[in-house]
RNA sequence: GCGCCAGUAGCUCAGCUGGAUAGAGCAUCUGCCUUCUAAGCAGAGGGUCGGGGGUUCGAGUCCCUCCUGGCGCGCCA
């Protein structure tokens, strides 16, 4: 739980705070900020503090940064050193000793070293994929299940009280489409000559999920007048047990499987539409009743107000109320603090929507986030695969998990930004080539254990953090492993605070880089048998951060390839 | 038309939310295996940060404007 960057620019800021005051600057009020310089020359970490308060103290900043330093006070801090340089900045380099303090966090903490508490436990809930049970899950599906589940890891360790969620949407059109669908596939697959309908769902797993019905059932139900009604029931428990497998296979463990379908049967889709219209948010036009949509967000002013129906014409409610109701139900039935939706990006219109919504029933808005995804882009020998799930061509994702495996799936659509469009190109990703950078962070882990394994065997056993002259430590690899290793709980806290998987993905592969470049250029079996203990305790703290890592990727730890 | 996302090396992308000389990987060249895993390492070349204005000590980052691509603006979900 203990994040030493944090912890250090927190000293470092008593430091100058004093040392503002003492210079009779305080009153100025110049915001104290610390950053790690990019540029290894410029010290461990520097201020901008005396360009903040050049213009307000009418002074120039260099002659600032000189004052403000004659007044720190140093003494049994963490600071070795501090100099002025550049424009004004203030530069501050560390005590040797710190650089090697992570061994010991990583000595307490184990697998579980990157844990912070900025989360202070609040009830969170990642609700990711969310798709129709109409058929199979596609690539597109794979994106949203990687970052959301990941996502959903790295809160866990910043502190939150996190839940996965699974929303399945066994309700509405869609439902309906697949009804007639099966119902159509049904009658052909006995004999009857019927019409597919057009706009119905064209892949071959609804003939395929209408064969399995016959082979289980007969037709003996051919007549019968609620037919629809048993092959709906029917597809949709086969349908969602194949989802779940699936899920299964990607490593994604749920929470919550939540049914769409249950909102209308227990009421709740019906009392959150009543709700609004007790608030008076809402009108009748056509028929229909509609949410004042456009009072809970801003539109420009001669642009035509834009709101948004609730209850059809017809009585049936839409997606909408549904959700609405929904996330009703997180937030106040389930009480939840923060739900965070992870969507596709052509459900941007909807999620201003739902924010208008959740003010209308008393919701900070606020507390309901979205992470939006561009679509996936499939590239097959250098063209865009058009991904239709109604014709059926979509690339399953579970040809995707048996073609490169979980680890790969999970990694390779964590390492772009969600927003950040996509393309997969199939054949790269089906080819099992070494470019693919799970293997690098795992070949990392399994030398790691390699080495641990080896030394092991000849009776050389990873030492104590007190049994260990750190100070040994002192090439430039070595330096710069440790301080890659410190970083970790500084990247947790800020993939949990921007939702920003990739930056776990991408600390993984610096992790790995910075120790395979210590492996060539340090060799750990040396006969100096201080150097090697403390070389040996290096390994390991770096093995059991990385292992931390890749937990909170989802991917797997190999300890030999 | 309005809104959202994106535009950084030949390609794919980072860039710590305004800091110091813009960085990786792939690809292209050059080296490194009789010693802990070469699925690895070291080095080299490669840039008008889409264009143009502005804000300030300082802009890839903030504001305005234009250009290009993707998506959204349904009694679909």
């Amino acid at each position: 739980m203990i994040n030493l960057i944090e912890k250090t620019k927190g000293e470092i800021a008593s430091v100058i705070k004093r040392g503002v005051e003492k210079a009779g600057l305080a009153e100025f009020g110049a915001p104290i900020e610390i950053e790690k310089p990019r540029d290894e020359g410029h010290g461990d970490f520097s201020t901008n503090i005396a360009m903040r308060l050049a213009k307000p103290a009418k002074s120039n900043p260099r002659a600032l940064a000189e004052k403000l330093i004659g007044e720190f006070e140093t003494e049994g801090t963490v600071i070795e050193s501090v100099e002025t340089a550049g424009p004004g900045f203030i530069n501050f380099t560390l005590k040797p000793e710190r650089l090697y303090e992570v061994m010991k966090v990583i000595e307490d903490e184990g697998e579980d070293y990157g844990r912070v508490n900025i989360g202070g436990g609040k009830k969170t809930m990642v609700e990711f994929i969310s798709s129709n049970p109409t058929g199979p899950m596609h690539v597109g599906n794979a994106r949203g299940g990687a970052i959301g589940d990941c996502l959903a890891s790295i809160l866990d360790y910043a502190g939150y009280d996190v839940t996965r969620e699974f929303y399945v949407n066994d309700a509405g059109n869609q439902i309906e489409r697949f009804g007639m669908s099966l119902e159509a596939r049904y009658y052909q697959l006995i004999g009857r000559d019927v019409e597919f309908p057009e706009d119905g769902y064209h892949g071959e797993d609804i003939t395929q999920l209408m064969r399995d019905y016959i082979a289980e059932c007969g037709d003996a139900d051919r007549d019968a007048p609620d037919l629809k009604e048993k092959l709906v029931a029917y597809g949709l428990e086969k349908n969602i047990r194949c989802i779940k497998d699936t899920m299964k296979d990607f490593g994604i463990d749920y929470d919550v499987w939540f049914l769409e379908s249950d909102l209308h049967k227990s009421g709740e889709v019906k009392a959150a539409v009543k709700e609004l219209i007790d608030k008076g948010w809402t009108y009748e036009k056509d028929g229909a009743i509609w949410l004042k949509s456009s009072e809970f967000y801003c539109t420009k002013d001669d642009e035509e107000a834009k709101d948004d129906v609730l209850v059809r014409s017809n009585g049936i409610p839409t997606y909408f109320a549904a959700d609405i109701a929904y996330h009703r139900n997180k937030f106040v039935t389930r009480g939840f603090d923060t739900v965070i939706d992870v969507w596709g990006a052509d459900h941007h219109g909807h999620t201003i929507r739902m924010k208008g919504a959740m003010d209308a029933i008393g919701i900070d808005p606020e507390r309901l986030r979205f992470v939006l995804m561009q679509l996936v882009r499939l590239i097959r020998g250098g063209e865009v695969v058009k991904v239709s799930k109604r014709t059926g061509k979509a690339v399953t994702l579970n040809e995707l998990l048996d073609d490169i495996g979980a680890d790969a799936v999970r990694f390779f659509f964590n390492m772009r930004q969600p927003a950040s469009h996509f393309d997969c190109d199939l054949d790269l990703a089906v080819s099992k080539t070494s470019d693919n950078p799970v293997y690098y962070v795992q070949y990392a882990h399994a030398r790691m254990c390699s080495i641990l394994k080896m030394l092991e065997a000849e009776g050389v056993s990873v030492p104590k953090f007190s049994e260990v002259n750190c100070a040994l430590l002192a090439t430039a690899q070595e330096k710069a492993l440790l301080k890659k290793l410190e970083e970790f709980p500084q990247e947790i806290t800020d993939a949990a605070l921007s939702y920003e998987p990739s930056k776990i993905t991408r600390y993984a592969i610096d992790l790995a880089s910075a120790f395979h470049t210590f492996y060539n250029a340090d060799r750990v079996k040396v006969d100096d048998k201080e150097l090697l203990r403390a070389r040996l305790l290096l390994v390991n703290s770096a093995r059991l951060a990385l292992k931390s890592t890749l937990r909170v990727l989802g991917v797997t730890a190999p300890e030999k390839m």
